[in-house]
DNA sequence: CGCTTTTGACCAGCGC
DNA sequence: GCGCTGGTCAAAAGCG
């Protein structure tokens, strides 16, 4: 376990044809390239029979779609794969075949979902997450933040932060467990989650991006305390998390859509949310939620809005 | 008041 | 049994 490397396992799974490799092995389709969105359901749909294979891997797939982001094509997502988190030991490239040795693939799949994203992407999705602890993980020189979803008293969604360490500039996000609730049903509050270490004049009193939110902030003031971050060898990530406070301008749809739903437009927003609930919860949901993936309707309750002027 | 983050303490799993 | 490690809890403090 130790050194376990978590890129080492999208990484593995990164290419086509590692794909083409793992099905040729396994014939269950393990890897998922870094595709777009689109691309991916064309992926699915183009192999409808392996996703007909057993029901844990359909139950994956909708255990995956809200995690999808919201991304534009320009800007393609750092997803190098998700990965379905069996036991860690497990996962590697060589995990095909020891899914094939094994008799129930239920048994072997736990409900995780690891990613790989930009930094700007890390709060992008549209579940509010309370932060409730952070570890120094051995091996690592970045501590891992873990979340849960604030969304829903008694949601059992977590997610679990922590800069790659193969490659700083992103970071490795592992959903697990699932959403008991259909969306967000309120928007981050703002209480209690101004805080600071890094108060900054230079942004005093403009916009507040998804990078000067208070996750990332809080996220760069860990990376900037973290002790083996102090040494010289390692400046360029402390000079990368001042970077990601200081810069303003974000050329990313999920921003864009951040600023759409400012602050002015939410009453508005939550007033048809609460008057809609009862009828969407219900009608709308068996209409749609087997053809679209949850954000794709739950974009008007984003809890990420953190770009408002 | 209700929410957040922070952080030390606590707990469970695992290997020796 | 012990120590290590990762994950969670809960009190404290701060903000809107």
């Amino acid at each position: 376990m130790e050194n376990w490397d978590l890129q080492a396992v999208v990484r593995g799974c990164n290419t086509t044809a590692n794909i083409d490799e793992a099905m040729e092995n396994s014939q269950i389709p393990y890897c998922f390239a870094p595709l777009s969105i689109e691309e991916e359901d064309d992926f699915f749909h183009a192999l409808p029979q392996l996703f007909e294979a057993t029901a844990a891997l359909d139950e994956l797939e909708e255990l995956y779609k809200p995690f999808y982001p919201v991304l534009q094509p320009s800007t393609p997502p750092i997803i190098v794969a998700s990965s379905m988190s069996v036991p860690q030991e497990a996962i590697t490239v060589e995990v095909p075949k020891k899914l094939k040795e094994s008799s129930t693939i239920c048994k072997k799949i736990s409900k995780r979902v690891v990613k790989e994203v930009r930094a700007e992407e890390l709060f992008s999705d549209v579940w509010a997450w309370r932060k409730y602890g952070q570890k120094p993980i051995k091996g690592s020189p970045y501590p891992r933040s873990y979340y849960r979803c604030s969304s829903s008293k008694g949601c059992l969604a977590r997610k679990q932060v922590e800069r790659s360490c193969s490659n700083p500039e992103t970071f490795i996000i592992t959903y697990t467990a699932e959403h008991n609730h259909v969306h967000p049903t309120r928007r981050n509050s703002l209480a209690g989650s101004t805080r600071s270490k890094f108060p900054s004049s230079k942004n005093k009193g403009k916009c507040k991006s998804s990078l000067n939110s208070p996750a990332m902030t809080n996220l760069a003031a860990s990376i900037e305390e973290d002790p083996d971050v102090q040494s010289a060898s390692t400046n360029a990530v402390k000079e990368e998390a001042q970077l990601l406070l200081e810069e303003d301008e974000i050329s990313h749809e999920n921003v864009m859509l951040d600023v759409m739903l400012s602050d002015e437009m939410i009453p508005s927003l939550e007033n048809l949310d609460r008057e809609l609930e009862p009828v969407m919860d219900g009608w709308f949901l068996d209409q749609f939620s087997d053809n679209f993936p949850s954000p794709w309707f739950n974009i008007g309750h984003s809890n990420t809005v953190t770009g408002a002027c």
